[in-house]
DNA sequence: GGCGTCGCTCTGTTTTTCCTAGCGACCTCT
DNA sequence: AGAGGTCGCTAGGAAAAACAGAGCGACGCC
């Protein structure tokens, strides 16, 4: 029974699994990584992923805050304005994200390495 | 030019946004998650991500494969076979992965975490 | 011969993502 | 004040992606 780890044909970890629930959906994984360079609003969001439309942006800002990764603030100032953040769950994955990008940069490299 | 590193509001990392160009996809990361337990064919590999449709399977397959992240491998025995593998752009990317699932497991436990 | 597997493609339907336009409230410029 | 811009967000319909399911040629099993 020592060897019962081997009965598995392969299955894929539940897990990462459940990690490419939201990282698995065309926006998630971008606007963590923005949130993970500090909070942002809903417009520096949408400026700083380039390319999303506000309803997109909407959605996965909601997925995100019911999710328990992001929190949205409301800024009670003269000029009211919201706020999104990484919680204490979205934070944690900051490293993650830091080591993705890393490894895009040095594998991915179809795209100018020295342009700016 | 010491302080124009500040001039931008909020970019989002080439790096990082080319990296979700294809793990932004459904099922991509989970396939990459189960080609970096060692090779699989094109059966292994749609039940250990377990709800991929053969068609989309298949386009995933191909994808990865002129990212050139798998590689795609004709076994000519007698029962020809098919097998897909991670290239060594492929493998660099499990430890991230890797990584990714231990956050996820911690993290995003809403399922029972000492549950089996 | 009948049946199942393998890798993969094709058709038609559902889900996701996208574009465009708009809302109320605020700020700025004149 | 008036005109016009920004802010956060929503609504409606179109395009694209993902989906389920069947099918193909070649193979092995009994």
């Amino acid at each position: 029974m020592v060897d019962d780890v081997q009965h598995e044909p392969r299955a894929c970890d539940a897990a990462l699994a459940h990690a490419f629930g939201f990282l698995g959906k065309r926006w998630n994984g971008m606007v963590l990584g923005v949130l993970s360079g500090g909070p942002a609003t809903f417009s520096e969001l949408r400026r700083a992923v380039g390319g999303i439309s506000d309803s997109v942006l909407s959605d996965r800002l909601s997925e995100l805050a019911t999710a328990g990764l992001v929190q949205r603030t409301v800024d009670e100032g003269p000029p009211v304005g919201v706020t999104y953040a990484l919680t204490a769950t979205g934070s944690s994955l900051t490293p993650v994200l830091d080591q993705l990008a890393g490894w895009a940069a040095q594998n991915l490299p179809p795209r100018c390495p020295s342009a700016g």
